[in-house]
DNA sequence: CTAGAGCGCTCG
DNA sequence: GTACGAGCGCTCTAGC
């Protein structure tokens, strides 16, 4: 080995540069087996290799080095918290590419360096300086003008693309001024890419002018009562202070501590087997053969992945079996801190959280895991209590064995903000929402129920057991087994931590594994928009509107409940005394047999489990002809009232916050609309008198009002679209009533003659055709003979014969792929579609409705998805989705411009992806409560 | 005693 | 035997 000193030349490689310029060269390859994207690792490969083919001959390097960029947070951050504040986060596809690039380099068996907090080119400034000192050459291979300073004394740049050597004299060129003065220009002038303030007002050629004028900035700022233009010369004494630190961000520092030598950066000779064999992995075809040829040796054989077939079970290949023994249980700061740094190595992380229940805003958190790599995972206790005998520990002591909450969020924090490190979760709005409440603010996310919802929607659940079974051909441990069930149920702080380590780890782990099957599927399934734009980014929109929730007034819905309570019971009494005897009139079995054998009314129909059917169709068929059918009709709308909305709804009111927190799950239903539960606020009372009332409960706090906006018919004009129904385009653009325009059009009945029993009729046909229309469904819902209904269908088909087209269409396509899609290519599974009998005409069905039904939820998902954005400086907040409604909290002076805001954003939402032909009209509504909102 | 199916009703 | 998509409260029963 050689000294480094005269006659040595070291050549240092700007790895980022590298890296970004691969990834904007190349179009976004992935990687054929499995979908990984690797377009920038291959144009880094390309790149390195042709580095060492020109860097061969009388130049040849001596020694070499990449440099790469490590962590998030540098010095420069401390002394300016808003440097680099601009910059754009990583593109999604390049994130999991970073650490393949350092194994390339590393394959190249080129020295590979990076010094956490610290930016690439301040180690590159320190070799620099080291190896000046040490009278040797410097050759940096980057085109990074930061670097120019460093140039001089045998310090040369070399841009590679260009190949293009910069001395001294090139700098000047460029810059009006020699190296040693490049620093004070940029101080100066600024940098709008890394955020660095500078003289407002003042460029690069300014800049330079005035620096060569005055030789160094320090001389500039002194005399800066000498500059003649008036404005210039205030900007500089005002802005002095912004200026000196401009200057601190843009110096390189010439003395990080390297935990190396240039010594260790001597040339090495590749390692052929060791290099084709990384190749080899990436499935770089043609690269390897041109490498090989170059080493002089056979080029790896890369099997021909065949494409696996969609939809098909596929496990994971090659993965370490799943074995909860062998996770760890982390103790203290020390082994958190290994694992936090690993995560920062890769940058991914899958993330689970443990609680003592259920609910995000009530829950506290018990423990947290990570995992990083498959088969090593680790669980961090932080609220276990200690058990009967406090034998938690097998003896030991609860200090021991679970570091403090605090210590431990202290440490997880900038590692879950961390914007250059992905966290993979299984339903991470759970999570995040639970971390929130600790002030941490999870991003990036992924999320595998995400991810296989917008894979395989209508196909399966996509539960972790579920996706676990399906995948990984593994049965994770399930959580009764550690909690048991009914009232002896025990939450998670009380399991003992060994046995929590096993299942909570396994979590993680599992969701890696399920992250690193299902992810590259989304490219090879055309859906990595839908995920990207409509799925994932509903996460942090949907967090934030269940923890604002919605102010119900307990005493508005305990009033109610009591007068719903004393007219129960004397219709209970009336009822009691109709049938001749008590009996529970919530029980439809009882009802039937009253109804049907004691007192013998005929049509008694008994359903496939032998029970009468005494829904309210039959009930309000047989009201008109006895008594007792239509005491029990007002019964049980008032106990469902009661019982639904009135009482249960009172539990769900948070005693910290005096709100109602709904949640969401996104991928609850098959066709892309959200489901709301516990409670579901989705379905409150609306369409009767009395029901309506409810909604007077959901109130705006003092000096705030309710604002409700909603779709104007969005699932018919995205029929009269879909369908290219010009009559139907053409009232909707006229902004016509589309049911009596359908009912004229079909009746021959003039407008201005309708009736509303023909516009009713033309209404449900016009729904029927949403919902895949039947002639029985249209008959039973107009309670009309069969018949009947089917001509006014084949009339309809008649009149608009684009309907008919678009359901054939439909089914074809859905028959040949066993799918259909929305406009924005939300894919929707529609397995059933080709089987026999009975499910096939429900398959049917749901195929016709699908699209539509999507399309609208797809649309309203990405006006939701702007809103925080387009009111950000409101007084306002989001709080509800109700499929075509949005409910909104605002200040009362504000109202009018929150209406125009999320109007705008709402009627826009379908663009610039899809241009329909009929316009989205909105309607908006206010007031203090959601009744008059609505 | 508990889990789950079935019914019925609420919404878009 | 049938309108599409959801969630939830109540009753009743099968099974521990």
């Amino acid at each position: 080995m050689t000294q480094f000193g005269k006659g040595c030349h070291l050549h240092l490689i700007d790895g980022s540069a590298f890296i970004f310029r691969a990834y904007h060269a190349l179009p976004p390859l992935t990687r054929k087996s499995d979908g990984l994207p690797i377009g920038a690792v291959a144009g880094f490969c390309n790149m390195l290799q042709k580095y060492v083919e020109d860097s061969s001959g009388p130049e040849a390097p001596t020694h070499v080095a990449v440099i790469f960029d490590k962590g998030s947070h540098t010095f420069r951050n401390d002394l300016y918290d808003l440097y680099k504040a601009n910059r754009e986060a990583m593109p999604e596809d390049l994130r999991p590419q970073i650490p393949l690039t350092r194994r390339a380099t590393e394959a190249f068996n080129i020295a590979c360096k990076e010094l956490e907090g610290y930016e690439a080119d301040d180690i590159i400034a320190t070799l620099a300086c080291q190896a000046r000192e040490a009278g040797g050459r410097v050759t940096i291979i980057s085109s990074d003008k930061d670097l120019m300073q460093l140039v001089g004394d045998g310090v040369e740049m070399l841009d590679a693309m260009k190949n293009r050597r910069i001395d001294r004299d090139g700098v000047f060129e460029k810059f009006g001024v020699w190296p040693e003065q490049v620093v004070d220009v940029q101080a100066l002038a600024g940098d709008s890419v890394d955020n660095v303030p500078g003289a407002p007002g003042i460029g690069i050629k300014t800049a330079a002018q005035l620096i060569s004028e005055y030789g160094t900035l320090e001389a500039l700022l002194d005399r800066a009562a000498e500059i003649k233009q008036p404005k210039r010369r205030e900007t500089l004494i005002e802005k002095r202070a912004q200026i000196e630190m401009s200057k601190r961000l843009v110096q390189l520092d010439c003395a990080t501590p390297l935990d190396f030598t240039l010594d260790d950066l001597e040339v090495r000779e590749p390692d052929p087997q060791r290099l084709l064999t990384f190749l080899a992995e990436m499935e770089f075809r043609t690269l390897s053969k041109r490498i090989a040829d170059a080493l002089g040796t056979e080029p790896p054989v890369i099997a021909e992945a065949p494409q696996a077939a969609e939809g098909a079970p596929e496990t994971a290949p090659d993965l370490p079996a799943i074995d909860p023994e062998g996770y760890v249980w982390v103790r203290d700061a020390a082994e958190l801190a290994a694992w936090i740094a690993e995560a920062r190595d890769l940058g991914w992380v899958a993330v689970d959280t443990e609680t003592t229940g259920l609910n995000e805003m009530t829950c506290d958190l018990v423990g947290v895991s990570l995992c990083c790599v498959a088969g090593r995972a680790c669980y961090i206790p932080l609220g276990h209590k200690l058990g009967q005998g406090g034998d938690l520990f097998g003896g030991g002591d609860l200090a021991e064995g679970q570091m403090p909450l605090q210590q431990a969020l202290d440490l997880l924090k900038p590692l879950l903000e961390d914007p250059a490190v992905l966290k993979i979760g299984q339903n991470m709005k759970y999570d995040a929402k639970v971390l929130a409440r600790y002030g941490i603010a999870v991003a990036p996310i992924d999320d595998t129920m995400l991810i296989s919802y917008a894979l395989h929607a209508g196909m399966h659940g996509h539960g972790m057991d579920a996706l676990s079974e399906r995948y990984l051909s593994h049965t994770p441990i399930p959580i009764k087994s550690l909690l048991g069930s009914g009232k002896s149920q025990i939450t998670f702080a009380e399991v003992p931590i060994a046995e929590a380590v096993k299942y909570a780890a396994e979590d993680a782990d599992i969701t890696l594994r399920l992250w690193q099957v299902l992810k590259p599927r989304l490219h090879r399934a055309h859906v990595t928009r839908v995920y990207e734009g409509l799925e994932r980014p509903l996460v942090p929109v949907l967090a934030q509107m269940e923890m604002h929730g919605v102010q119900v007034d307990r005493a508005t819905l305990s009033r109610m409940s009591g007068a719903f309570a004393q007219k129960m019971a004397q219709l209970e009494e009336e009822i009691h005394a109709l049938a001749g005897e008590t009996f529970n009139v919530g029980s439809p079995k009882q009802l039937g047999e009253i109804l049907f054998d004691k007192m013998g009314i005929e049509g008694g129909k008994k359903g496939k489990t032998g029970a009468y059917a005494t829904g309210a169709d039959v009930l309000e068929d047989l009201a008109t002809e006895h008594e007792l059918p239509a005491r029990v009709l007002d019964w049980r709308q008032l106990s469902k009232l009661k019982s639904t909305y009135t009482d249960a709804l009172q539990e769900h009111i948070n005693p910290e916050t005096g709100r109602v927190h709904t949640s969401y799950s996104i991928a609850g239903a098959n066709t892309g609309r959200l489901a709301s539960t516990e409670p579901n606020l989705q379905n409150i009372p609306v369409r009767s008198e009395e029901g309506r009332r409810i909604r007077e409960a959901f109130v705006a706090p003092e000096g705030k009002l309710l604002v409700s906006l909603d779709y104007s018919q969005i699932e018919l004009r995205i029929l009269a679209h879909m369908a290219q129904i010009d009559a139907l385009k053409e009232a909707f653009r006229d902004g016509q009533d589309i049911h009596a325009m359908t009912a004229s059009e079909m009746f021959g009945v003039p407008m201005d003659q309708m009736t509303s029993e023909v516009r009713r009729r033309a209404k449900a046909i016009n729904f029927g055709v949403i919902y895949g229309i039947s002639g029985f469904g249209l008959a039973r819902n107009l309670r009309i003979p069969r018949g009947e209904a089917q001509a006014f269908i084949d009339r309809y088909f008649e009149r608009f014969p684009g309907i008919k087209t678009y359901m054939d269409d439909t089914i074809a396509f859905a028959k040949a792929h066993d799918r259909v899609e929305t406009l924005f290519g939300r894919v929707i599974h529609t397995p059933e579609i080709n089987a026999k009998g009975p499910q096939s005409g429900f398959a049917r069905r749901a195929a016709i409705n699908a699209p539509i039904q999507g399309t609208a939820a797809d649309i309203i998902r990405r006006a939701m998805i702007r809103m925080p954005e387009a009111i950000r400086d409101l007084p306002a907040k989001m709080l509800l989705q109700v499929h075509d409604e949005l409910l909104f909290e605002v200040e009362e002076d504000a109202v009018e411009p929150l209406i125009a805001a999320a109007r705008e954003v709402m009627e826009a939402a379908a663009e610039p992806v899809v241009k329909l032909d009929v316009p989205l009209i909105v309607d908006a509504g206010q007031g203090r409560s959601w009744a008059e909102a609505h």
